[in-house]
DNA sequence: CCCGATCGTCGAAGCGCTTCGATAACTTAG
DNA sequence: CTAAGTTATCGAAGCGCTTCGACGATCGGG
């Protein structure tokens, strides 16, 4: 291994001159920092991480706490810690990656110094593991939005504003008739704030507009998708505007549809809530609001860095959604 | 922070003492090691992971490359993902999740000591990275076979075995025409092996049989699965036997199967190579050559593991396949 | 021309841990 | 009863880096 001592050897300076030549926290003469720069190259050093987390109480690593339960959202989670990882790196960060329920390991590499912050994706409205991440020195980010929020940061996005988009797109397109087909019983269950704001932002729009409306949970199956849809054309006769929020079920639901006769958007439009890709990547293109998840991951890493970088309060931020008309929706007959 | 020399003064003992208690390194009496574990106790003591990295050329952290792009595999990818992080942690360690395509970041996070080992995942024929790899003085383990291995070990399913196990599967039950759709021509070209060992194995195995065979390449979309199984049924009209190696087509396969009038497993037998929740999530369940991504990763680390703590040589492990047959096999009529 | 800044560099003191002798107190074999 | 091991503990030397204070050299202002 090459240490600072060879560089500095090779270079002819001092170790605090290299040190600082490659900082660049003190002022070095250009021929100086230039000695030290071949010598790098020559040798081919890398500083030693620990060392440098020992003595600068820095580690570059940032906690990544991901569901990797694989369910639902593998796309949309994948996304998420792409988004992650990648402005991670933009601020010289590497990412490590802890298990959803592994509640040990937050404390673990938290107390442990192996981190500079933690980004935990998923939270609850109770989470558990709030309590544990406000008792560690690192800042931290949720994607989610807890009961409480108090001392961590937030983001994500903005699911009443997703609905309310929705049902509006579809109102004005003259559909009076609206239901939501959203995410299985066990997520609202585990009180999963996403989902719930989402029921929430439809059922107070469709309220305000006057429209008829029925909100179905929907299990991530084939069966589920026809179970769903089935209880939605029973309670809801005559429903023109469907709005889906669960990627599994989707392609489903689009394929039961079309197998009962009823054509999109003739009949029916259907807005879906997804990722973009997901929505180009249907038979028909999906008129959506697209779920960010890569732009949301990259969001926490900022947010993160601000509070390391600038002693930035802990904040909460929710993204603006944005509604793409496809193939999907259609002015009501 | 708390530090050792807290708990050794809280324990009325030296600071190696400490250590030799925690590590176990040398012995330690019963009651002093009572009296430290007490006081790590009370004290909430975390050893600081940088210290010891830079003390004792550990970091207890793994690197992971794996690949992040949203495509075809991301549950088996995820699956992976989880099996090297759990097992892992069995090993006291934990995952520093790298980008597939970050080839420095693999010289960063070794030569910098941030890592004990590396894992990589999606290992092509001539891969580039491999050489860096070598260069490290970290073991690293493959998830794969590239041509030349030599200093790295590999693990992967025996994907020319997976090959023969599923025709043989369906010779047995009489089938003399089988078509194997497979991975997009892009994963052929980009040269993964698993691709390739596949259809050599059905090529041969095949031959070896007598049976007539057709292989097709199959884009992962609905569009691309439709047009596959177009192109198997022009060029080997009657066709009774369906080898399906691409986890998105495979429902799109099916559903097609099912529109043009083709009845599984009546009229034609499909076994499918996919991890077993993709085999039982389906319409029927599938007879299925299983995919143990999780074995594979949990394989990887241990693999790594032994060669960190007994110096053990680098080596190739391919995993026998399992078919398990379930509703969509039959006898040829 | 001298004083106080400013600039560029150095030495040394840690950061918190592991590990290698060394030592002292006991055993045990001969 | 002594020499040679054991066993349990301690002290100190690093591991490789950052950062603080100091110091000589250079500069501009009065």
């Amino acid at each position: 291994m090459t240490t600072i001592d060879d560089v500095a050897r090779a270079a002819g300076v001092s170790v605090s001159t290299v040190s600082y030549a490659l900082s660049g926290k003190r002022p070095i003469s250009a021929s100086t920092r230039q000695r030290v720069e071949r010598a790098v190259r020559e040798l081919g050093y890398r500083p030693h991480a620990g060392a440098r987390a020992l003595a600068s109480q820095r580690t570059s690593v940032l906690a990544l706490m991901a569901p990797l339960r694989v369910d639902v959202n593998v796309g949309v989670i994948m996304q998420f810690v792409t988004g992650v990882v990648t402005r991670a790196r933009d601020f010289e960060h590497d990412v490590l990656l802890l298990t959803q329920d592994d509640h040990a390991g937050i404390e673990r590499v938290a107390a442990g110094s192996m981190v500079d912050a933690v980004i935990m994706m998923d939270v609850e409205a109770e989470d558990p593991r709030l309590p544990i991440l406000r008792r560690q020195r690192q800042p931290a980010v949720l994607i989610g939005l807890p009961r409480d929020a108090s001392g961590l940061s937030c983001v994500d996005l903005d699911f009443e504003a997703v609905a309310r988009t929705a049902v509006d797109h579809l109102a004005d397109l003259g559909h009076r008739r609206i239901a939501l087909i959203g995410s299985p019983q066990a997520v609202l269950d585990r009180h999963t704030t996403y989902a719930q704001r989402m029921v929430r932002g439809f059922r107070s729009e469709t309220e305000r507009l006057g429209v008829e409306a029925v909100f179905e949970p929907c299990e991530s199956s084939v069966a589920g998708a026809v179970d769903a849809l089935d209880r939605v054309l029973a309670r809801l006769p005559g429903v023109t505007g469907l709005v889906v929020h669960n990627e599994v079920a989707l392609p489903a639901v689009l394929a039961t549809l079309r197998e009962r006769g009823i054509e999109v958007p003739r009949d029916v439009s259907v807005v879906a809530v997804c990722p973009e890709d997901v929505a180009l990547g249907q038979v028909q293109a999906l008129t959506a609001v697209s779920i960010p998840a890569t732009r949301i991951g990259a969001v926490a890493v900022e947010m993160v860095m601000h509070r390391l970088d600038h002693g930035q309060e802990a904040e909460t931020r929710l993204l603006a959604p944005e509604l793409t008309a496809r193939t999907t929706t259609a002015p009501a007959s």
